[in-house]
DNA sequence: CATACAGTACGAAACGCACCGTTTCGCCAA
DNA sequence: TTGGCGAAACGGTGCGTTTCGTACTGTATG
């Protein structure tokens, strides 16, 4: 507009972010998209905290950004596919490094998992964003991305340590993952705010040991109530 | 329309269904509405089998059922409520009679959940619905009152069990009622086929005996792949 | 080395369309 | 008389697409 942006020196400080970015139509497609991409992607970021995942909107996104819409829709082709990318950009995770204590690993990845969930505002737009990957198969390339790592990660942890013997070699590791992972995600949703430490515990202490004790302790505010209250 | 119904004892017949319905102005406020009301859940029903709930539109609804959008807005405050009281005349579901064998009656409880996230099209309207919900609260009620009683008699279930020692004395009834939903209604969602028999066998599995073993016999086709593939 | 020429992403703006949620208006039955 | 009803229209918002002129690019050319 006013301030025309300088143009020196900007190829080669961008190159490497598109490379890591999870091509939508090609890694870098022909030319350029210039900071129009960040812009987009902070406008993302900021609006989802701001109005969450429903009342998200291309219009609203392009506006914030300063951004044509048409320039949008070249880039993204519907509201998960954008909003994935700017999440995954947002929780970096680190593959888990393991400590050899399976529950301590396992705690960490639940832990992983919360804080997947609530990386966001409320802990609402989950339900929302899968209902619309759902929806729309178009997008449910990029959302396994954005998962499969992290569920990947802990398969693999789960797996090595029933080989190991640390867990009965006819465990169902797979099924692990989604039983802790399913529940996070319904509590965050039902509740309104993402489980605590206490279902941390709660939750490896059943898939390790078969125990399901009440949470013991202070009870951190969470699970108080049950979902349907 | 061209049919019109006959009027005669409507009234006594519908009374009951009335009341049974969670008043959103008011049971059957001042006058009567006659067979409008039907048409709409009936429509509700049938679109949302047809295109889902998210594309799931009142102004479609009113079409569908031969009846004016302003009627529709009048008894409901919004998609969801709607929803919900469609889905909760769908799923007759008595409450759960206890067999005595805890086992049992705990597939027969995972098994009913799954029939309710199963009870409409595919199986992605539940997320969709819950993000509704979350958004705004107003419809909170309606949906606490669709599973509110369903999960109220199982955890009557397990706490009668855990208070005779069938189950541990500090166990954790209401997180374990969490835990097989969640884990249903994410599986159902993830991998857009609501889980079947085996999942109900290893869940029970895991909450009453903690062991968790891969998915004998069979494998009835559900489980063969995890949910980010 | 400088200049001209595609090629193409970009912003702006507008398009028709669908649905929103509300309002107005007769009509008709209680 | 009252009030739910259907029909129809309201302004508003977002969709997804298209058109246009501009700005910048990499490459070809003098």
């Amino acid at each position: 507009m006013d301030t025309p942006r300088r143009q020196d020196g900007r190829q080669s400080a961008l190159a490497p972010e598109y490379a890591a970015q999870p091509d939508h139509i090609a890694p870098d497609s022909r030319r350029r998209r210039r900071e129009s991409h960040e812009a987009v992607l902070r406008a993302t970021k900021d609006l989802l905290s701001e109005v969450g995942y429903q009342r998200l909107t291309f219009e609203g996104i392009a506006r914030r950004a300063g951004v044509s819409k048409a320039t949008i829709y070249r880039w993204w082709p519907n509201k998960a596919a954008l909003v994935i990318e700017a999440l995954s950009g947002e929780v970096p995770l680190p593959p888990i490094h393991e400590t050899g204590d399976l529950e301590a690993d396992l705690r960490t990845a639940v832990r992983l998992t919360i804080e997947l969930v609530s990386a966001m505002p409320t802990c609402l737009i989950l339900p929302a964003l899968l209902a619309d990957v759902i929806e729309d198969p178009t997008g449910t390339g990029a959302f396994a991305e954005l998962i499969e790592p992290r569920r990947a990660s802990v398969v693999k942890l789960l797996e090595r340590a029933r080989l190991e013997g640390r867990l009965p070699p006819d465990t169902d590791t797979s099924l692990m993952v989604d039983i802790y992972s399913g529940t996070v995600v319904y509590l965050a949703a039902v509740n309104r705010i993402p489980p605590g430490e206490a279902v941390v515990g709660q939750l490896v202490s059943l898939l390790l040991h078969g125990h399901l004790p009440v949470s013991k302790g202070p009870a951190p505010a969470d699970r108080e109530e049950s979902p349907g209250a």
